[in-house]
DNA sequence: GCGAAAGTTGACTAAAACGGTAGGGATTGT
DNA sequence: ACAATCCCTACCGTTTTAGTCAACTTTCGC
């Protein structure tokens, strides 16, 4: 019952892309190295989301990638779904005859509900708003 | 992201005990048979929830379990506890200086506190509420 | 007290998932 | 042409899962 190491690679460079500027390409080695990801292990996550349309990316020598729609459409449940396969707490072991089948699937719910109803724009205002906190500390 | 096998069976087989009296003892060969549980992994699982103090056993001939205290003092989050230390989603890379921290804590503390909330008695009443209901459409 | 029935335990194993690496091919800017 | 970058497939070591086995201990019935 661990988010996996994608799952939090996923999220984290797509809420890095987010943090750009739309028009502006960022190299996946770039990515890499502000959120402490290996990069040939992020390279395959990226392509995990581009196939799931949520980056674009540019081939070449000044490639890179960017988000492939508003981060406000992008959530943290469809991030998880593009790098795992569907998000599901029942394993097929579980038969559907059973009172806890039924329980499962409402307490799924309500985890995959949650899930979708935060979105990497969501992440954004946070940090801007955490930062902010911060500034005012000093 | 799946519920263990060791949580599941965990559960039927203090749902199973839950179903009976409270002073008769079934074996485990008995629970492993009406759960369809492999008895070797289930003995496994028992030991478990008898630390947890969750069931009680009797040994010899004429030996088995019975749960420990009420089905209402035993939520789905105890049990998962008991089998699988303790229900984390985050894991140790996620470093709590980062934004995601605080947002996987919120939806960690949602759903641990969902599994809390459910507790044995409340799955044998569903399955008692269910069989009738099965029983009007007869 | 003795044997059989039952629970208890730790070690073991096969298979899958996880986290990551490696090589090489395709594409593009300079 | 060449270097930088993305893309694709295969692989690899470790950990977790799911389950098995053999040996041991406790208790009941006689």
């Amino acid at each position: 019952m661990k988010i996996t190491a994608r799952a939090d690679y996923a999220i984290l460079a797509i809420f890095e892309l987010a943090q750009h500027p739309e028009t502006i390409r960022v190299q996946a080695r770039e990515l890499a190295k502000s959120q402490e990801i290996p990069l040939r292990f992020l390279e395959q996550i990226l392509i995990q989301l581009k196939k799931a349309g949520m980056v674009e990316s540019v081939r070449g020598a000044a490639g890179g990638y960017k988000l492939a729609c508003p981060a406000r459409e992008i959530s943290l449940a469809r991030i998880m779904e593009a790098v795992e396969g569907d998000v599901t707490l029942l394993d097929s072991r579980v038969k559907p005859s059973c009172v806890l089948y039924k329980v499962w699937q409402e307490i799924e719910q309500e985890f995959v509900d949650k899930l979708a109803s935060i979105t990497v724009e969501d992440l954004v205002r946070r940090k801007i708003r955490d930062d902010r906190v911060l500034v005012y500390h000093i």
